[in-house]
DNA sequence: TTTCATGTTCAGCA
DNA sequence: GTGCTGAACATGAA
């Protein structure tokens, strides 16, 4: 379940559990999720080190185990980290980290889409990748320079990771919602107001889910993220909720509160 | 049995 | 080049 906020809570979680620890040995359950680099390689780059420090720009989670060298992780559409003693292995653990403490670190993923690989940096790494600056790390001007430079619908202009990092489809739903602007509005009709206005609601709906820790049944009531579904109930309008399909990718919005 | 799913990437088209 | 659509990737739930 990965967008920013799990990803910044899968960070504070292997802050917590799995720094300083050495890393007695390490699994790859399946290769399909390594990327640029051999099985072999990563073993031996990783076996017997310890992970350092965590840093994470939009989806991507990196963890340094040197100072120029770091272990990425991507979920895709599925999977998290998990911290354990013993040897229970959490079902589809692709990567497993096994410290000499007895526990382990898993990279849990079901759906295999997700990717792990090494990098020197992890601003190499975004550069490399065209990932713009991360959603929670972007001031108010620059959002409204780099939402202008792309054209297009303003959903996909969200979620579009060269513009800026971090929003996938569920928060940008939930962040349309809360700015009261139609999925399909164009950029190019979004005056300063509104991009104002939906660059606080984008801060506002990514903050409080990282602070709820991804429990989204803690999310305000009022929010849209309960009531993902088509024909769905308005939770602040009498309007019924609509499936709109943009650029591949279901969307839901109030056609009572968003209007165009 | 069919459709759909919190992502990314690529091909084809206007 | 830009933006949009559909498909592919792999697995499971409804």
């Amino acid at each position: 379940m990965p967008e920013l906020p799990e990803v910044q809570y899968y960070k504070e979680y292997i802050d917590a559990t799995s720094l300083r620890k050495k890393i007695k040995e390490l699994e790859v359950r399946s290769r399909k999720v390594l990327s640029g680099v051999s099985e072999k390689r990563l073993k031996r780059a990783l076996e017997g080190k310890s992970f350092l420090e965590t840093t994470r720009r939009g989806k991507y989670l990196f963890i340094s185990f040197s100072p120029e060298e770091w272990f990425y992780l991507h979920f895709g559409m599925t999977g998290d980290v998990r911290y354990y003693k013993g040897a229970e292995d959490p079902k589809h653990a692709r990567v497993l980290f096994r410290f000499s403490s007895g526990y382990s670190l898993a990279f849990v993923n079901q759906r295999l889409f997700g990717k792990v690989g090494l990098t020197r940096a992890p601003e190499i790494f975004a550069s490399e990748k065209g990932l713009g600056p991360d959603a929670l790390d972007l001031d108010l001007v620059s959002f409204q320079a780099r939402m202008r430079s792309k054209r297009g619908a303003v959903k996909p202009a969200l979620m579009d990771q060269s513009v800026l990092a971090g929003v996938g489809n569920i928060y940008s739903d939930e962040i349309l919602f809360q700015s009261r602007i139609h999925p399909r509005q164009l950029t190019t009709e979004l005056d300063d107001e509104d991009l104002k206005r939906l660059y606080l609601n984008l801060r506002k709906v990514l903050s409080k889910s990282v602070e709820k820790k991804t429990e989204l049944e803690k999310l305000p009531g009022s929010w849209l993220i309960h009531s993902r579904e088509d024909k769905a109930k308005c939770p602040r309008c009498d309007s019924r909720i609509e499936k709109v399909r943009i650029s591949g990718r279901n969307g839901y919005f109030c056609p009572g509160c968003q209007n165009r």
